[in-house]
DNA sequence: ATATCGATTATCT
DNA sequence: GATAATCGATATG
Protein backbone atom coordinates (compact mmCIF):
# COMPACT_ATOMS: atom_id res chain seq x y z
CA UNK A 1 0.00 0.00 0.00
CA UNK A 2 1.72 4.00 -0.86
CA UNK A 3 2.61 6.46 0.93
CA UNK A 4 0.04 8.76 -2.10
CA UNK A 5 -3.08 9.43 -1.97
CA UNK A 6 -5.31 10.99 -4.91
CA UNK A 7 -7.61 13.41 -4.67
CA UNK A 8 -11.27 12.59 -4.46
CA UNK A 9 -12.64 15.36 -6.95
CA UNK A 10 -10.71 17.15 -9.79
CA UNK A 11 -12.95 20.05 -8.73
CA UNK A 12 -12.73 20.77 -5.58
CA UNK A 13 -15.21 23.78 -4.08
CA UNK A 14 -13.79 26.81 -2.24
CA UNK A 15 -14.55 27.05 1.44
CA UNK A 16 -17.02 30.18 1.91
CA UNK A 17 -16.05 33.00 3.97
CA UNK A 18 -18.17 32.56 6.88
CA UNK A 19 -16.59 29.06 7.09
CA UNK A 20 -13.50 31.10 8.91
CA UNK A 21 -15.53 34.05 10.68
CA UNK A 22 -15.22 31.75 13.65
CA UNK A 23 -13.04 30.64 16.25
CA UNK A 24 -9.97 29.26 15.45
CA UNK A 25 -10.30 26.19 17.20
CA UNK A 26 -13.31 25.66 15.46
CA UNK A 27 -11.91 26.32 12.21
CA UNK A 28 -8.58 24.89 12.92
CA UNK A 29 -10.42 21.61 13.71
CA UNK A 30 -12.89 21.89 10.75
CA UNK A 31 -9.75 22.48 8.38
CA UNK A 32 -8.64 19.36 8.85
CA UNK A 33 -8.54 17.05 5.91
CA UNK A 34 -9.67 19.94 3.90
CA UNK A 35 -7.11 20.73 0.59
CA UNK A 36 -4.67 23.85 0.01
CA UNK A 37 -4.26 24.26 -3.77
CA UNK A 38 -2.23 26.81 -5.51
CA UNK A 39 -2.69 27.68 -9.51
CA UNK A 40 -0.31 29.37 -11.56
CA UNK A 41 -0.96 29.00 -15.72
CA UNK A 42 -1.20 25.20 -16.02
CA UNK A 43 0.27 24.57 -13.02
CA UNK A 44 -1.76 22.81 -9.70
CA UNK A 45 -0.30 22.26 -6.72
CA UNK A 46 -2.96 20.34 -4.27
CA UNK A 47 -2.40 19.12 -0.76
CA UNK A 48 -4.69 17.86 2.18
CA UNK A 49 -4.37 19.55 5.44
CA UNK A 50 -3.13 16.88 8.56
CA UNK A 51 -1.81 19.32 10.97
CA UNK A 52 -2.51 22.63 11.87
CA UNK A 53 -2.15 24.94 15.14
CA UNK A 54 -5.01 27.44 16.10
CA UNK A 55 -4.07 30.93 17.57
CA UNK A 56 -6.25 33.24 19.69
CA UNK A 57 -5.43 36.38 19.14
CA UNK A 58 -4.95 39.20 21.63
CA UNK A 59 -5.62 37.25 24.90
CA UNK A 60 -3.46 34.52 23.51
CA UNK A 61 0.36 35.39 24.66
CA UNK A 62 1.77 32.64 21.89
CA UNK A 63 -0.47 34.53 19.06
CA UNK A 64 1.86 37.11 17.26
CA UNK A 65 -1.69 39.09 17.70
CA UNK A 66 -0.83 39.62 21.61
CA UNK A 67 1.86 42.22 20.35
CA UNK A 68 -1.63 44.18 18.75
CA UNK A 69 -2.05 45.37 15.28
CA UNK A 70 0.97 46.02 13.93
CA UNK A 71 2.19 46.65 10.35
CA UNK A 72 3.27 42.72 10.56
CA UNK A 73 0.17 41.51 12.04
CA UNK A 74 -2.92 43.43 10.58
CA UNK A 75 -4.07 41.04 8.32
CA UNK A 76 -5.20 38.66 11.73
CA UNK A 77 -6.85 41.68 12.68
CA UNK A 78 -8.90 42.13 9.32
CA UNK A 79 -11.79 40.01 7.73
CA UNK A 80 -11.67 36.35 7.74
CA UNK A 81 -10.30 33.84 5.12
CA UNK A 82 -7.14 35.79 4.28
CA UNK A 83 -3.33 34.87 4.02
CA UNK A 84 -0.82 35.69 7.15
CA UNK A 85 2.46 35.29 6.17
CA UNK A 86 5.50 35.25 8.50
CA UNK A 87 9.03 35.06 8.37
CA UNK A 88 10.38 33.38 11.20
CA UNK A 89 14.30 32.34 12.32
CA UNK A 90 15.45 34.03 9.47
CA UNK A 91 14.71 31.05 7.49
CA UNK A 92 11.37 30.32 6.94
CA UNK A 93 8.00 31.37 6.06
CA UNK A 94 4.94 30.13 7.59
CA UNK A 95 1.30 30.33 6.55
CA UNK A 96 -2.26 31.27 8.34
CA UNK A 97 -5.53 32.19 6.95
CA UNK A 98 -7.15 34.70 9.13
CA UNK A 99 -10.42 34.10 11.48
CA UNK A 100 -13.07 35.86 13.48
CA UNK A 101 -15.05 38.19 12.25
CA UNK A 102 -13.68 41.69 10.48
CA UNK A 103 -11.80 43.38 13.98
CA UNK A 104 -10.93 40.78 15.68
CA UNK A 105 -7.97 39.09 15.97
CA UNK A 106 -7.36 35.48 15.32
CA UNK A 107 -5.59 32.21 12.73
CA UNK A 108 -4.80 29.25 12.23
CA UNK A 109 -1.40 28.06 11.40
CA UNK A 110 -0.67 25.22 8.52
CA UNK A 111 1.58 23.04 10.15
CA UNK A 112 1.62 19.85 7.72
CA UNK A 113 0.11 18.66 4.84
CA UNK A 114 0.10 15.37 2.58
CA UNK A 115 1.19 16.10 -1.19
CA UNK A 116 -1.87 14.91 -3.74
CA UNK A 117 -0.86 16.99 -6.87
CA UNK A 118 2.28 18.30 -8.17
CA UNK A 119 4.49 16.34 -6.23
CA UNK A 120 7.03 17.36 -9.38
CA UNK A 121 7.27 21.13 -8.82
CA UNK A 122 7.44 20.93 -4.65
CA UNK A 123 10.27 18.76 -4.87
CA UNK A 124 11.73 21.26 -6.84
CA UNK A 125 10.98 24.14 -5.21
CA UNK A 126 11.93 22.46 -1.69
CA UNK A 127 15.62 21.35 -3.35
CA UNK A 128 15.34 18.10 -2.99
CA UNK A 129 15.13 14.95 -5.07
CA UNK A 130 12.58 12.30 -3.93
CA UNK A 131 14.01 9.18 -4.15
CA UNK A 132 11.60 6.81 -1.52
CA UNK A 133 9.27 6.99 1.42
CA UNK A 134 11.73 8.96 3.58
CA UNK A 135 11.83 11.64 1.13
CA UNK A 136 8.25 12.00 0.12
CA UNK A 137 7.76 12.84 3.99
CA UNK A 138 10.14 16.00 4.07
CA UNK A 139 7.83 17.45 1.72
CA UNK A 140 5.30 19.10 3.10
CA UNK A 141 5.54 18.03 6.43
CA UNK A 142 6.39 21.06 9.10
CA UNK A 143 5.42 24.90 8.50
CA UNK A 144 8.37 25.91 6.59
CA UNK A 145 8.80 23.16 4.14
CA UNK A 146 4.99 23.61 3.33
CA UNK A 147 5.55 27.19 2.75
CA UNK A 148 8.34 26.48 0.52
CA UNK A 149 7.10 23.59 -1.19
CA UNK A 150 3.95 25.75 -2.23
CA UNK A 151 6.19 28.96 -3.00
CA UNK A 152 4.51 31.08 -0.27
CA UNK A 153 6.82 33.85 0.44
CA UNK A 154 5.54 37.13 2.70
CA UNK A 155 5.68 39.39 -0.30
CA UNK A 156 4.11 37.25 -2.74
CA UNK A 157 0.91 36.28 -0.63
CA UNK A 158 0.24 37.84 2.87
CA UNK A 159 -2.98 39.16 2.44
CA UNK A 160 -3.98 36.95 -0.48
CA UNK A 161 -8.06 36.19 -0.54
CA UNK A 162 -7.91 32.11 0.41
CA UNK A 163 -11.78 32.05 -0.45
CA UNK A 164 -11.21 33.09 -3.83
CA UNK A 165 -9.87 30.23 -6.80
CA UNK A 166 -9.04 33.44 -8.59
CA UNK A 167 -6.64 34.36 -6.43
CA UNK A 168 -4.58 31.49 -7.40
CA UNK A 169 -3.66 30.49 -3.16
CA UNK A 170 -7.07 28.66 -1.81
CA UNK A 171 -8.81 26.21 -0.06
CA UNK A 172 -10.97 23.37 -1.29
CA UNK A 173 -13.10 20.93 -0.09
CA UNK A 174 -13.46 17.66 -1.87
CA UNK A 175 -14.96 14.58 -1.07
CA UNK A 176 -12.99 13.56 1.69
CA UNK A 177 -14.17 13.50 5.45
CA UNK A 178 -10.88 13.73 8.26
CA UNK A 179 -11.59 11.02 10.96
CA UNK A 180 -9.47 10.31 14.01
CA UNK A 181 -8.92 13.87 15.11
CA UNK A 182 -6.75 14.75 17.92
CA UNK A 183 -5.63 17.77 19.79
CA UNK A 184 -1.90 17.90 21.03
CA UNK A 185 0.25 20.89 22.62
CA UNK A 186 1.14 23.92 20.44
CA UNK A 187 4.74 23.40 18.91
CA UNK A 188 7.68 25.54 19.34
CA UNK A 189 6.16 27.80 21.51
CA UNK A 190 7.14 29.55 24.94
CA UNK A 191 4.27 30.99 26.45
CA UNK A 192 0.22 29.30 26.98
CA UNK A 193 2.22 26.13 25.99
CA UNK A 194 -0.03 23.71 27.98
CA UNK A 195 -3.41 24.66 25.62
CA UNK A 196 -3.80 21.93 23.70
CA UNK A 197 -4.71 23.99 20.40
CA UNK A 198 -2.61 21.75 17.75
CA UNK A 199 -4.76 19.70 16.16
CA UNK A 200 -3.51 16.31 14.21
CA UNK A 201 -5.28 13.73 11.85
CA UNK A 202 -4.22 10.70 14.34
CA UNK A 203 -1.59 8.07 12.46
CA UNK A 204 -1.55 9.96 8.96
CA UNK A 205 2.40 9.81 8.24
CA UNK A 206 2.66 13.47 7.19
CA UNK A 207 2.19 15.20 10.64
CA UNK A 208 5.28 16.80 11.67
CA UNK A 209 7.20 16.01 14.60
CA UNK A 210 8.88 13.53 16.74
CA UNK A 211 6.04 10.94 16.51
CA UNK A 212 5.42 11.54 12.83
CA UNK A 213 5.38 8.24 11.05
CA UNK A 214 6.53 6.05 13.95
CA UNK A 215 3.62 5.85 15.92
CA UNK A 216 5.58 2.63 16.83
CA UNK A 217 2.23 0.81 17.80
C1' DA B 1 15.64 7.96 19.59
C1' DT B 2 16.76 12.35 21.88
C1' DA B 3 19.71 16.39 22.29
C1' DT B 4 22.06 20.36 20.86
C1' DC B 5 23.28 23.87 17.75
C1' DG B 6 23.94 27.16 13.77
C1' DA B 7 21.71 29.74 10.19
C1' DT B 8 19.88 34.50 9.44
C1' DT B 9 16.48 38.54 9.78
C1' DA B 10 11.97 40.94 10.96
C1' DT B 11 10.03 42.61 14.82
C1' DC B 12 9.50 44.25 19.30
C1' DT B 13 11.42 46.02 23.99
C1' DG C 1 19.86 43.82 21.89
C1' DA C 2 17.02 39.65 22.34
C1' DT C 3 13.92 36.66 20.65
C1' DA C 4 11.35 33.84 17.48
C1' DA C 5 4.50 29.68 15.68
C1' DT C 6 11.77 26.17 12.12
C1' DC C 7 14.89 23.12 9.69
C1' DG C 8 18.76 20.32 8.88
C1' DA C 9 22.96 18.62 10.43
C1' DT C 10 25.71 16.53 13.86
C1' DA C 11 26.52 14.19 18.17
C1' DT C 12 25.52 10.74 21.52
C1' DG C 13 22.82 6.68 23.89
Amino acid sequence: MSLLQAIRNPNPQPLPRPFFARNPRRVARELLGKVLLRDAGNLRLAARIVEVEAYLGQNDPAAHAAAGNTARTSVLFGPPGYAYVYFIYGNHYCLNVSCEPDGQAGGVLFRALEPLTGLEHMAHARDIEVHGPKDLLKLTSGPGRLAEAFGITRARDNGRDLTSEASGLWIGEDDYRATGIQATLRVGITKAAELPLRYVVRGNPFVSGPRAGANSR
